[in-house]
Formats: structure tokens, C-alpha cells, sequence
DNA sequence: ATTATCTATAGATCTATAGATAATGC
DNA sequence: ATTATCTATAGATCTATAGATAATGC
């Protein structure tokens, strides 16, 4: 039972981390208020994670697990029709949204602690969609494009989007956004018989 | 002269406040390590500029000038065949797109500074590319989007790429993934005749 | 006079270490 | 014994204010 305690805590602490992290980013983000919504002083939440960075290599953990455990087991099993619903999924959670896109835009400063996990993460990604791509369209999207060569702008379009959202939902709805991307990726001039002439979106 | 070394001075703290963002962030750029790099210390910074925050402030608005500036006059002036230039240009200049990037990932964060003249920025943005879409391609673009439907996609883009490509510059090749991207807006199913088949990429 | 800088310093924080104390589980 | 927390505190920073001093421009 204690370690279960313990287990029931660290995921307090987990949770208090995440929202501490969107409000203020890593940097701004103190142990003391992380410690204080989980009613612990600074030193107890030391306990838990001995340092600042140990805590953040656990957020980043879990939504590692959250992430593949979200499209399957392993990492890359994406699937291009999933991917519609995970949008929509994280269109209602602006916390985490607001978590990772403030983590990933510091990452990319000098030695910032997510850098090495982020760069890593978008190999993994860019991948995964591309093997997805492929095993939906083939080898030969719109454009002449290849699964490889569509991954990154999709990713950057997931992100980007994402950006554009927390800044303004009232002006960017993501969901619709993503669909009008997704649907620019399936219809192209080059599948051999032209499509027919189609009228289509609302 | 006065007035001159004077403003000569300010533009100094400008580049300088511009680097020791992109490598800390803003929340990370100490006062000092900006003085330091122009040879002041911390209080004689100030002189010049009397809070942290307007030191951010005048360096956003520097941004702006510069945008407007290298798109024609006012705001909003784009045209679509000089976003090519435009994101080759950046990918020469990491250090203004991760000063950048690194404020727009911390803008996101509660209550952030710099988050209201994003936000603004962003529906300028929109609108500006909605525009140009529209005198480069029409009403209708592939996947029957509006150039409204399309504009968020191509600043996403842009966005989403800078990150990748700051995280993983030998992974993602920023500029030639751009202009993939334009490849998908261009050729679609819905303009008539049904272009011929052509091959082309490397 | 005004402008440019500096020294001194107040007042907040922040992370992390040391070490005490209480509670829990064998 | 181990686990969970706390108090005390060291040692760094950080922003901003106050006020002195030197140099510049009328």
C-alpha cells in the first residue's frame, strides 16, 4: 500500500507539472507552485523527483506512454483515418495542447532538457506517418509526392495548427483546418483516371 | 550625434536582446546577459530600456518592420511566389527563426507578453495570405478549399517546418519541403482541363 | 542641462542540500 | 528500517530603484 501511495502521488505531482508547465512553460514554471497544488512544500515534492529536470523527463515520459498508447502498442502504428479523431480529441484538452506546444517552443533554444527528446520524437513521428501514408495512398501522393515527402507537412501542419489555436480558438478551428489538410493530400491530379467533378465541403 | 550613437546603442541591445532570446528564451534572457554582450551592465541596459518587458516589446516591433518590410509596404502585401524566397531566406537565418519559434512556443503561456501581439500578428497573417492565395490561384484551390480554408494550413506550415527543421536541420529540408507544400495548393482535381502528366521533383 | 553609465542595494525568487520528525510496515 | 514531509538555509539569480559621476552639447 505504500508504494501505491507513492505511485498515487507521483501522478498528482505529474498532473500538478503538466498544468504548471502550460501556464508558465518549464522555465517559468517553479517547484514550489507544482508542489503547492498538490499541497506539499518544495522539499516534499523533492522527494518524488530530485531535481527540476527529473520531473520534466517524467512528464515527457508519459506522454510518450499516452501518445502510443493512444494509437496502439508500438510507436509508428499510426493510421491517417485516426488521425481526424486524435485532432478532434486534443481540440478538447487545451491544457495538454497548451503543455507540449509550450515545451516543444522551448525546446528549441540552446540546451534546453526536451531537446534531444523532441528531435527524437520527430524522427519517430515523421516516420510513422509516412509509413501510414503509404499504406493509405501508395507511393504517389498529390502533387507527385511521396509518403517521405508528405510526413513533415502534415506534422508541421498538426503543430502549426495547434499554435494558431491556443492563440485564438474563436478564429481557428483546428479540427476543420485539418480535415481541409487531409483532404488536400487524398485528391490530386495524378491518379490516373481524372476524379469526377465533385462538389464537396459543406 | 547624440541622438545618433544613442540609436545606435538601442539597435546594439536589439540584436543582442535577439540572440540571448533565441538561445534562453525570453523567460531565460537575463538582463544582464543582454548587457553584457554590448558591454553595459545590467543598470546601464535599462537606461535604454527601462523594463524587461519593453525590451521584449521593442524587439517584436522590430520584427514587424522587418516582415513589412521585405514583403512590400503595408501589411498584408504578399504574394505567393515570394514565400519560396522568403522561407529560403529564413533557412539562412536559424538565429532569428529560433528567437522567433522560442517566442511563439512561450506566447502560448498564460498571461506571456508576447501573446497578444501574436495573436494579432496571426489574424493579419491569415487574412494577408488568404490574399494572395486568392490573386495567385482564385476561389478554388485543390481539395475545393477556399484560399480562407487555406491560409491557416500554409502558415502552419511554415511553423510546423521551422520547428522540425531548428530541432533536426539535417533531417528536414526546410525550404524544399515548403515548396512541396505549394506543389499541393497548385495542382488539384478541380481546375478543368485535366493537366498533362508531368514528371518532375528530383 | 542632458545623456550615458556606474555602484550599491532592496526585495523577490529559485533550486537544492542537510537534517529533524513523524508515520508506516515488517 | 523505510517512507513521507517538514524547517532551515546556502548560494545563485533576477528585475528594478536610487543616486553618484562623468561626458556631451548648447
Amino acid at each position: 500500500m505504500a508504494r501505491a501511495r507513492s505511485e498515487e502521488r507521483r501522478a498528482e505531482i505529474l498532473r500538478a507539472a503538466l498544468e504548471v508547465i502550460a501556464e508558465r512553460g518549464y522555465r517559468g514554471a517553479s517547484l514550489s507552485a507544482v508542489a503547492e497544488r498538490v499541497g506539499l512544500t518544495q522539499q516534499g515534492l523533492l522527494h518524488y523527483f530530485p531535481t527540476k529536470e527529473s520531473l520534466l523527463v517524467a512528464v515527457l515520459e508519459e506522454r510518450d506512454q499516452w501518445d502510443t498508447g493512444a494509437s496502439g502498442r508500438s510507436a509508428g502504428a499510426w493510421r491517417v483515418d485516426l488521425l481526424d479523431s486524435l485532432v478532434e480529441y486534443n481540440a478538447m484538452r487545451p491544457g495538454i495542447v497548451q503543455t507540449f506546444s509550450a515545451l516543444l517552443g522551448e525546446s528549441v533554444t540552446d540546451e534546453h532538457p526536451a531537446r534531444g527528446f523532441f528531435t527524437q520524437r520527430y524522427v519517430q513521428v515523421r516516420a510513422g506517418m509516412a509509413g501510414a501514408l503509404r499504406t493509405e495512398y501508395g507511393e504517389r501522393l498529390p502533387g507527385g509526392l511521396t509518403p517521405e515527402q508528405a510526413a513533415p507537412l502534415l506534422v508541421a501542419v498538426m503543430d502549426g495548427l495547434q499554435y494558431q489555436w491556443l492563440l485564438d480558438p474563436r478564429s481557428v478551428d483546428m479540427p476543420a483546418a485539418f480535415r481541409d489538410f487531409l483532404g488536400l493530400l487524398r485528391r490530386g491530379p495524378m491518379p490516373g483516371p481524372a476524379p469526377a467533378e465533385a462538389a464537396e465541403n459543406l
